[in-house]
DNA sequence: TTGAAAGCGCTAACAG
DNA sequence: CTGTTAGCGCTTTCAA
């Protein structure tokens, strides 16, 4: 049914040495006999098995892709650009998804390996010394994105700290008195990798504390956000909230309107991603862009250097940019 | 370095054959030998390589998916309920994104089916008939989503004829007396395999010409619609403005505010997808839904049944529902 | 320039 | 219950 090297050697009365080298352009070929297995190749519909072909080379020309899930806007544009560049490169991209699970983060992991991936690039959600030494047992390249492991781990993505940092001296700059930081994955903090959530938190702590004393804060840090906001009696002074992603000063904007409470006038808002649906939404809201195409494409970039010249971890800071809005 | 099953037979005494029986759960072994031989292979850190499995069971359990691109969120909810569903059964997913080219498109075929993954999933953006004989000589499970080549070919959607049908009837109930058809990618009827919008397009034609005879009529198939609109002028007719694919309808909702057009009051808006970006947009969008988890879900259920039970090609159609918001 | 043979790591078939 | 052998389709020596 499918034909071989084998068959087209056959057909063509040479050995499947030289099939192999008109195949795949190698020197030491006739030109003639090189045309006409070429010629028969294309008569006979050979496709390569790439699977065998794996097999002897020892590599796959393909990468594994771990993140959480592809409703997160940050992962869906993420993998946009990984795909992308991958296939520009040559490698083909694994996708699997864990749903924020620890277990299924290691099935993916080790099942992967087993497929034997070239390297992986992942947003881990597990965390670690275990876990570490775990990874590195498995002697594959591997970068992270989103959140970050350890320096023995390539990491690409934005400095969380200080954009959050630069997002208070923001915000205090258009006199706000009182901050309302809502970032509900620190409740998370114990169980889970949360990295680029705990160092955005320790950019605002850094902010309202370095920047002004006498700022007012209140955190929360419920799944429940929006049931906590509500409790709050408001008060006389001029007031911002502050989340730390997009996703929840959507939803907190989404209560602000059914509240009927004005933003910005009200109250202030600034989210943090700059995830793609924010254009459709009013007032545009303030944000700090997280420049999730150049963290794709410089992750596949880093992931290729590593399984390619066996280059060592690196961690690659992209630059962030505050994004005046109107709703703050 | 890496452990193969040859490692493990000879650290046990025992021959490969055994080791494999004691691997992979097969009959015909002592307890007592499988149990040291599982051990020792825990012990030396044994990871099967399942290329070469597949290599000599010719079946890779992996399928490949074939999209636009992760941008649209159709796609990204799709492959997220893909994914889900594909691993649950046992199968890995080649994510591979055309970017609506037709080249990279084949290109992207070619390359898993070098691959040898046991199937694909698809929306394609080709069609004709070499296209189809070319895909036919594949020899490979297909299941299409989205976009329909033929019935040929498995087809996982809703009856989107249908479903703008009875769009379209939702809208003259609310006595609209002019529609104006807002679907750009019609200008591509040509060149593209746009099968959903086409049907959408019948559906439309079908409902403002049987329902009833009075109703006034404006297509936009052009790209720049918003200019398009910008160019019509206002008439005494209470207007809607249906759009084939929710995402225009946000750009042209995006417009109308900027124009200070309320919406319903001034014109009726209304969209086709549900995308879940919606959620956060004002005026909730009146729309279709078009149940992209089922769809996700019931495409990989029907590749599955193809690739395993050698199952013949067959068309599921899943049910739309009129979602009303306050748009319309 | 070409051919022959070995082997990637696994599974399957048959013999013992 | 276990071992041996052959082979999946390819690449890579090493000889000729």
């Amino acid at each position: 049914m499918t034909v071989t090297t084998k068959d087209i050697a056959e057909a063509c009365g040479v050995s499947r040495g030289t099939v192999d080298r008109a195949l795949n352009d190698r020197p030491g070929i006739n030109p003639e006999t090189k045309k006409q297995v070429l010629q028969m190749a294309e008569k006979m519909g050979y496709r390569p098995h790439l699977l065998a072909r794996s097999l002897v080379k020892g590599k796959t020309m393909s990468i594994g892709v771990i993140v959480f899930d592809l409703n997160n806007r940050f992962f869906s544009q993420l993998i946009n650009n990984i795909e992308f560049k991958a296939r520009e490169q040559g490698y083909f991209v694994y996708l699997t998804l864990t749903n924020k699970d620890k277990e299924i983060e290691k099935e993916c992991i080790n099942h992967l390996q087993n497929r034997r991936v070239d390297g992986l690039i992942m947003c881990p959600i597990n965390k670690g010394q275990k876990y570490q030494s775990y990874l590195k047992d498995l002697n594959m390249p591997v970068v992270t994105v989103g959140n970050k492991i350890s320096n023995d781990f390539s990491y690409v993505g934005i400095n969380d700290k200080k954009a959050m940092f630069a997002a208070v001296k923001h915000i205090i700059k258009q006199d706000y008195r009182e901050i309302i930081y809502v970032s509900p994955p620190l409740a998370k903090m114990e169980d889970e990798n949360i990295y680029a959530q705990e160092q955005r938190f320790k950019g605002f702590k850094a902010g309202v504390e370095d920047l002004e004393r006498n700022i007012k804060v209140k955190i929360i840090k419920n799944k429940k956000y929006i049931a906590e906001l509500a409790k709050l009696n408001s008060n006389r002074n001029k007031t911002a909230i502050l989340c730390s992603s997009d996703v929840f000063a959507l939803d907190v904007l989404k209560y602000l309107k059914s509240k009927n409470i004005r933003v910005p006038a009200d109250i202030g808002l600034i989210g943090f991603d700059k995830i793609d649906m924010l254009e459709y939404v009013e007032p545009s809201l303030t944000t700090v862009s997280y420049p999730v195409k150049k963290i794709g494409i410089t992750a596949v970039e880093q992931l290729v250097e590593q399984i390619e010249d066996n280059n060592k971890t690196e961690e690659r800071i992209i630059d962030y940019k505050i994004v005046r809005g109107k709703s703050l």
